[in-house]
DNA sequence: ATAAACCATAGACTATGGTCCATGGTCAAG
DNA sequence: CTTGACCATGGACCATAGTCTATGGTTTAT
């Protein structure tokens, strides 16, 4: 399908989808014509820019979605433990929940004198 | 007092005083010398950039303590309300910390799934 | 045939808080 | 008198996730 379609299906922007391609994050992009030089985005996109969004929301990075793709991508029959990528990202969160936190105390003691 | 000795008072870079100063941050910046072009930067800075370091442990933007700075310049006499200041911080802090908790719960419902 | 809609590429721009570099002038010690 | 340390200015660069614009070519509908 032409950019337009793929983003039509996922909602993205062609700029966005075009960033994505430029941070090789999408899979299967091919010129086919002869007479243009127009792409055809394989169909497995739509699911790569939802997975994107997806992860996203849980503070993913685009960086770290594109390993995860790279990894598919280089050994596509071993399955990925996605359990231990979430629990790493968990303890991020965490870590940041607790720098807040800490951050917080400081600001309610200040207020409190 | 010459941009090395506030860096070294300080313990910050050149080119981050610079940078402050760039901002508008500092105050009594002034060229005495008609031989050369060195600025002079007034005692005051030292303060001032003590308290730009410490608020920014509480997360304040440059930005905001620049309005402070300016507020306080306008207006010497006038206390400002600083307790003001850190609550809507801490409204800020609070709200973040919800945000990634909520992230923080997403996560857990994945990895126990 | 012409306009609208589409496509590609490259590069600039946004915010944030700096850091680093090049250029050129000045100052202090030996 | 020269070397090293200091000073000023301006601009480029870093990460992050895009957005927007310019330019030029193509396709589709009227």
């Amino acid at each position: 399908m032409k950019i337009g379609e793929l983003s039509k299906q996922t909602g993205m922007s062609r700029d966005t989808i075009r960033f994505y391609e430029g941070k090789g994050m999408l899979t299967n992009v091919t010129r086919p014509f002869e007479w243009n030089n127009y792409k055809n985005y394989g169909e497995e996109n739509v699911k790569r820019i939802q997975i994107i969004k997806y992860l996203q929301r849980f503070s993913f990075r685009l960086i770290e979605i594109k390993e995860l793709f790279d990894q598919k991508d280089a050994n596509p029959d071993k399955c990925i433990d996605k359990s231990e990528v979430f629990k790493n990202k968990l303890k991020i969160i965490e870590k940041e929940i607790n720098e807040l936190q800490q951050t917080r105390k400081a600001l309610l003691e200040i207020i409190n004198d």
